[in-house]
DNA sequence: GACATTTAGAAACAGGCTGTATGTATGTCA
DNA sequence: TGACATACATACAGCCTGTTTCTAAATGTC
């Protein structure tokens, strides 16, 4: 296995490698202090061969937001059960999120750098399959049992994840990282649950707050 | 005045024009495209200018980040009314903030680039004491109206300014911007009145959203 | 199983861009 | 008026990216 005799196998190696060590490098000194030289010397393999992998440095970070952002979107499936109460689970998901975002090199890549580099608009269209399409149908099965409160999918899906990613950074950088991520778990849940309110009928829970 | 006589007009001439001429390119390439042969040139001066008034290119694009931040809270604060309603200065605040995001040059460098550029927590130092000031004044305004919800300020102030940012962001980048806007607007409006509920009831104008 | 061909990567090169070091004319002030 | 500081200009060194050319091993073909 320390070297694969089929081609196949040596360029997924290589691949895989190149990914794992860009990754890291991305991660510990942002996209544009990491040189590529670093990049292949880490991955015992030189410059000709990143360049055969991928059109240009840009497509290697794209590549790993891309991977990023799958992993984000599977840590969030695996806790947002969406058969239970969907409010319940835009929280748990949420929840999900916060905890993927403690890893620094998802803040540095996904949150800081992916925007700046590949542009919002390709941000957001990479994500668009992963954490905003989890994101945007938990809001949908919430809305779907709360009609005729005035929300449209489309702007509450934005709002919070700008909400949600700002939080991810605001937690990461407090000088206590363990209170501030109790005290933002709190407004956060508060957050969702007084943006949405009860479902349905009238009746709401004891503290029944009049509508403007 | 076409030819400042004395120094410290050509010096104080000489740094505006560089700092217009590059905001302008930082604004249309992004930080990282963005030549500082290009800006010196648009200047008429040469890069050793450029390295004489400011200790590298991410000193000039700090520089520009902090003028930008300055004329957002300006705007914000000429629509934010601090005596009426601070619920209702606090909606206005949101939509002068978006309506000074509708600058591609501010979305740009401000949203996007800074805080890549200078790190998040740079970032938010710089806008410490202009938008997040006028955001974090606004939001402890309005719960001092309403005690015991079990809302602190800072994780609101945060999650509230992520959901904005992305909010400018969203609307810019929507296909329809005019409809976009309208649209997020009440959605912002319905967030906010939503989390923070009626104030207490004690001794207050019973309906009264009195401002003009 | 020889042989052309493709694959995966190596090696070398060119260009651009930043930052620095040094030079210089003009303004300032005793 | 002469020394000194200011506000730049000029020249240079180094890094870093992307491209081009080259090569050895693997693969398909007869």
């Amino acid at each position: 296995m320390s070297r694969p005799r089929t081609q196949a196998e040596r360029l997924a190696a290589t691949r895989a490698t190149l990914m794992r060590e860009a990754r890291l490098i991305f991660a510990a000194s942002g996209y544009d202090a990491a040189a590529t030289e670093e990049i292949v010397q880490r991955s015992n393999v030189t410059r000709g061969a990143l360049y055969y992998h991928f059109k240009d440095k840009r497509a290697v970070f794209e590549a790993i937001v891309e991977e990023v952002a799958r992993e984000i979107a599977a840590a969030i499936d695996r806790k947002a059960d969406p058969v239970g109460d969907p409010l319940q689970a835009l929280i748990e998901g949420t929840r999900a999120f916060l905890d993927a975002c403690l890893d620094p090199a998802v803040r540095r890549i996904y949150l800081i750098d992916a925007p700046a580099v590949l542009g919002w608009h390709r941000w957001r269209e990479i994500d668009a399959p992963h954490g905003l399409r989890s994101l945007r149908e938990g809001v949908t099965a919430v809305l779907a049992e709360r009609p005729g409160q005035g929300l449209s999918v489309e702007p509450v899906t934005f709002l919070l994840s700008g909400a949600f990613n700002e939080a991810a950074l605001w937690v990461a950088e407090a000088k206590d990282e363990k209170t501030a991520r109790r005290e933002m778990d709190r407004s956060l849940v508060q957050l969702m649950e007084r943006l949405f309110g009860s479902p349905a009928e009238p009746a709401r829970p004891p503290r029944a707050r009049a509508r403007a």
